[in-house]
DNA sequence: CGTAGACCCTGCGCGC
DNA sequence: TGCGCGCAGGGTCTAC
């Protein structure tokens, strides 16, 4: 389930817990998950190393260790990172495990194997090839209107595709997709050639306040986040529009609408999203 | 070059 | 009740 909102709630409930803890060893139980669970590296970059800090880049959580190495963990679509007794049952899907000096265990598990996990060093994160090609973080300063309308310069197809363009800015998933279009007023399907300049601005502000709302609703849920297994570290979030086809929109009544762009479903208002 | 579609994988809910 | 189908919040690769 996770997208940037998950993510960075995420790594804020587990900071504060892993942080000065140590990472004692590893299991790798799947010889890969979307690319190979590399032994080596993590018996390189991770074994023995203290946790300095938690940080993220879009939707990888990084594990900063000591000597200047960083874990990466992303988690795909069924990923998920709990902290749990050292003692506790493996369970089907924990694909990966780091042992912890505290006796602890920080275990991921992933039904559909779309996650990663891989260690290099921090010097070298900016320019791997999973991050090196990546846009704007929403959250940060400089996410705003005028960047989106110049990043849109010239090219075509639905602004929903283009929210969901890392290139473009990254942690907008497709939940978030659909829900800040609608905040915003703007049909999905509408091309990023016909968008002005407070079309941009009102897009830019309805991300900004989609993803700042879902990151402060899943932390009134932090409190067993990492020690609970399985669901009960994911919090609901209450969306407008996504997954309510045939529902009455909230602003307006009419009945929401499903479509598909580039694969996936598309929910929105066929009354006030123009 | 940019964009659209297929695809990776397992589990679940729904309709028959 | 059992079973097959469609769909699922990720990203990347290929074909056009």
């Amino acid at each position: 389930m996770p997208e940037l909102p998950e993510v960075e709630v995420l790594r804020r409930s587990l900071e504060p817990r892993l942080v000065g803890d140590r990472i004692a060893g590893f299991e790798v139980r799947a010889p890969a998950l979307r690319e190979p669970l590399d032994p080596v590296v993590f018996e390189r970059f991770t074994t023995g190393r203290r946790v300095e800090a938690l940080d993220r880049r879009a939707k990888y959580l990084l594990i900063h260790l000591e000597g200047g190495a960083t874990l990466v963990i992303h988690l795909g679509m069924s990923g998920r990172l709990t902290l749990v007794p050292g003692d506790t049952e493996v369970e089907p899907h924990e694909h990966l495990a780091f042992r912890l000096a505290s006796g602890r265990r920080l275990r991921l598990r992933d039904p559909r194997r779309f996650g990663q996990a891989f260690a290099l060093p921090t010097a070298d994160l900016a320019g791997d090839r999973h991050f090196a090609h990546l846009g704007l973080e929403p959250l940060s300063p400089g996410f705003d209107g005028s960047v989106l309308a110049r990043l849109a310069e010239g090219r075509r197809g639905p602004v929903k595709t283009f929210l969901m363009d890392a290139r473009v800015a990254v942690g907008i998933g497709n939940i978030y997709a659909s829900e800040a279009l609608h905040r915003a007023g703007v049909h999905p399907s509408r091309s990023v050639a016909r968008i002005g300049w407070a079309r941009w601005e009102a897009l830019a502000q309805a991300v900004i306040e989609v993803l700042s709302r879902a990151i402060a609703e899943g932390g009134t849920t932090l409190n067993d986040f990492a020690d609970a297994d399985g669901q009960a570290g994911y919090f609901q979030v209450s969306l407008a529009v996504y997954d309510r086809e045939g529902e009455p929109c909230p602003r307006c009544g009419r009945a929401i609408r499903r479509t598909v762009h580039a694969n996936r479903s598309t929910f929105y208002c066929p009354g006030c999203q123009r």
